[in-house]
DNA sequence: GCAATGAGCGTC
DNA sequence: ACGCTCATTGCT
């Protein structure tokens, strides 16, 4: 903006401008003088431009002071953007507090934070119309959980409890959430939800729209700038107080905030994919701590992560007693000693379904209520199998397993090994000689047909991939769903049928067993109970520990042995841990320059895990320095801070460096091959 | 003794 | 990626 001789605003005339940069190294405020005409709108949370080395970027206002302490010659203000307040004072206490959980930039946080400005919906008028009443509700169904007097005690005396939920069998769990967001607002206060996927925000919403009408909102990505834009500004300008959605409503600006909730943490869903990959469980801790709010992270299962809080005695159970939980389970089936019954039963072994199975759903159909068989997501996993013995088909130099290369015709040409990268242009199996190959995991289309086969005059339903069905109507049929996409139905599945666990249990994952736990659990909430005559199948060896925790249905249990197991073999979430991903070069001359803290150790390098993208700005194919490989960084878990000080320390000497060769950062990864 | 040139680094 | 500082160079 190109202005005549400029006059300084009367007071405060100093700017504390964040700009918009996201290096390591200018993640600080840059002081600004504020001239008289910029004096009104330029207040803290605007947008800003201003020159910076000389060149106009885009900056967020964080303050206003009366003197620099800069020694230098300030410059001028270019330009407030808009003078909507958009970084409220706690959003950038948060956006900060993130940023140095995470090692990084404030900039980086506020991108995910706030959402793009849309000009014409900021000006839009808006009605001023009071918030309306919400009607009080019953806690009853609460009650049945242990603790929740506690949990209510110290949040009406504003001492911000801390739960991790788990929803008994069969819960209405968008119902429970709707209750504690209605006490909650009923109280004066603010609530954001967040969820995993649109699937549940749906449910959610459905369960919230009855009891706060317009104040509550949904943000989700898949809105399009303008709803977005409009729907994050009602909230920001107080016109709604209730905000359910997806990853990064976690940051949504309401006021006056009295109750975050996460729930089903552990769906890979809540993985932000955007630097620096804050996950919406730790932003809601962060938040619910900085802004004094109760904290409600819930699910069927229970997450290592939350576990390790409870053991850590930072949040408490709030669970119900074993009694209840057994009276609303399903009666739960997995298949011990001779697995005999699938050999013996013909029509089970063509839709490889042991006779209990069969039996279960029979029983159901007859009773005519629905089956629903789970069935992995085709593609989940990519290995391979012969096609004639189903035998994994491996390496012949180093024993890993083998993918098909290319997205074309299953031929055995395309093949190379997923460890060593080795082709196999010509596989022969092991066990039988065979030479094509299949892949491992029978889809859900696939499952149907022969389940319609075995089921002749039954109705089938499938749910998953392009088509998913949010609910089905009662009565009986079969219904073939892969994981998430499990259709609801009132009253409940007369029994619900898991195949192929191998393809979850078999998986080279840090959280196979978690996942496949969580996934059971959630599939057991849609069964009628025991009483009721419900049954839970899964197909798969009732000794194996993640099998045994959903038979007891125990997702507490199960948290803390499995924590116990990654402490002694001293994996996350017992340590605490970072990524450094790029090529080796890269990436070995970085960690050689981070001071890990006492108890730190540099694991790796390692190739970068299946499925892990490879960090922004490497060119797809080894085109120049190699292939990507990844050094694992990890501390006790004391030590996260002391880490994370450390990674910015090391980015900040590798910017002034100027080396620039695509690396990333990621404290917490997901998973760490 | 001092202008011309370039590397290095901070950026208000 | 601009523009400042400071050191080195080359010429008087």
């Amino acid at each position: 903006m190109v202005k005549g001789p400029r006059e300084q605003a009367p007071v405060n005339p100093v700017a504390r401008v964040l700009p918009m940069l996201g290096l390591t190294h200018l993640d600080r405020p840059f002081d600004y003088l504020v001239d008289a005409e910029q004096d009104t709108d330029a207040a803290p949370g605007v947008r800003v431009r201003v020159r910076f080395a000389g060149r106009l970027i885009d900056g967020f206002l964080l303050e206003r002071i009366p003197t620099s302490d800069h020694p230098g010659k300030l410059g001028w203000l270019d330009r407030v953007v808009s003078p909507e307040q958009v970084l409220t004072p706690e959003l950038a206490t948060l956006c900060r507090s993130v940023a140095d959980r995470y090692a990084g930039t404030m900039a980086d946080v506020i991108r995910l934070a706030v959402p793009p400005r849309h000009a014409r919906t900021e000006a839009e008028a808006v009605s001023i119309v009071p918030l309306a009443d919400v009607a009080p509700v019953k806690l009853d169904t609460w009650q049945h959980y242990s603790g929740f007097d506690g949990f209510v005690a110290a949040s009406t005396s504003g001492a911000a409890p801390r739960a991790a939920w788990q929803a008994m069998p069969g819960e209405d769990w968008p119902r429970r959430i709707a209750e504690l967001a209605a006490t909650t607002v009923a109280s004066g206060r603010g609530v954001v939800v967040v969820v995993p996927d649109q699937r549940d925000l749906d449910r959610l919403e459905a369960a919230c729209e009855p009891l706060f009408g317009e104040r509550a909102v949904t943000l989700a990505a898949g809105l399009g700038p303008t709803a977005r834009y409009r729907r994050w500004l009602s909230v920001l300008r107080g016109r709604a107080d209730v905000v359910l959605g997806t990853r990064s409503a976690g940051f949504a600006p309401v006021r006056n905030l009295g109750l975050v909730v996460v729930w089903d943490d552990g769906d890979d869903s809540l993985d932000e994919p955007r630097s620096p990959y804050p996950h919406p469980r730790e932003v809601a801790v962060l938040r619910s701590h900085g802004e004094r709010a109760a904290l409600v992270v819930g699910g069927y299962a229970r997450s290592t992560e939350m576990q390790a809080l409870v053991e850590a005695g930072w949040a408490h159970d709030l669970v119900a007693p074993r009694a209840q939980v057994r009276a609303r389970a399903p009666r739960t089936v997995a298949l011990s000693g001779e697995d005999a019954a699938i050999a013996r039963d013909p029509m089970a072994r063509s839709a490889r379904i042991p006779a209990v199975a069969f039996t279960a759903a029979r029983t159901a159909l007859a009773a005519d209520l629905p089956v629903l068989f789970s069935v992995p997501r085709s593609g989940y996993v990519p290995s391979v199998a012969c096609s004639r013995c189903r035998t994994h088909a491996r390496c012949r130099a180093c024993h890993g397993p083998l993918q098909l290369g290319g997205s074309g015709e299953l031929s055995s040409g395309e093949l190379s090994c997923r460890w060593c990268g080795r082709a196999e242009r010509n596989f022969h199996c092991v066990a039988c000689g065979g030479t094509a190959i299949r892949a491992l995991t029978v889809g859900a289309g696939r499952t149907a047909e022969e389940l319609g086969r075995a089921f002749a005059g039954t109705p089938v339903t499938t749910s998953g991939g392009a088509t998913i069905l949010d609910s089905v109507q009662p009565g009986a049929r079969l219904v073939v769903a892969t994981p998430g996409a499990e259709p609801t139905v009132s009253g409940g599945y007369g029994a619900a049928i898991v195949l192929d666990t191998w393809a979850y249990l078999d998986r080279e994952d840090l959280r196979a067993a978690e996942t496949a736990v969580r996934r059971w659990l959630a599939l057991g909430a849609l069964v009628r109970s025991a009483a009721d005559g419900g049954n839970l199948i899964v197909v798969a060896d009732a000794g194996i520990p993640a099998v045994q925790a959903v038979i007891r249905w125990d997702p507490v249990g199960f948290a803390a042995a499995e924590l116990d197991e990654r402490a002694a073999v001293g994996f996350p979430p017992a340590v605490t841990m970072a990524a450094v991903d790029g090529a080796a070069k890269t990436i070995g001359e970085f960690v050689d320059s981070v001071t890990l803290p006492s108890s730190g150790a540099a694991l790796g390098p390692v190739p970068l895990p299946q499925g892990v993208r490879p960090p922004a700005g490497s060119a797809d194919k080894g085109k120049d320095s190699g292939p990507l490989e990844r050094i694992l960084l990890r501390v006790d878990r004391g030590q996260g801070r002391e880490l994370t000080r450390a990674l910015v320390a090391a980015q900040v000497l590798r910017n002034a460096h100027h080396e620039t060769g695509p690396i990333r950062v990621q404290v917490d990864p997901p998973t760490i091959g």
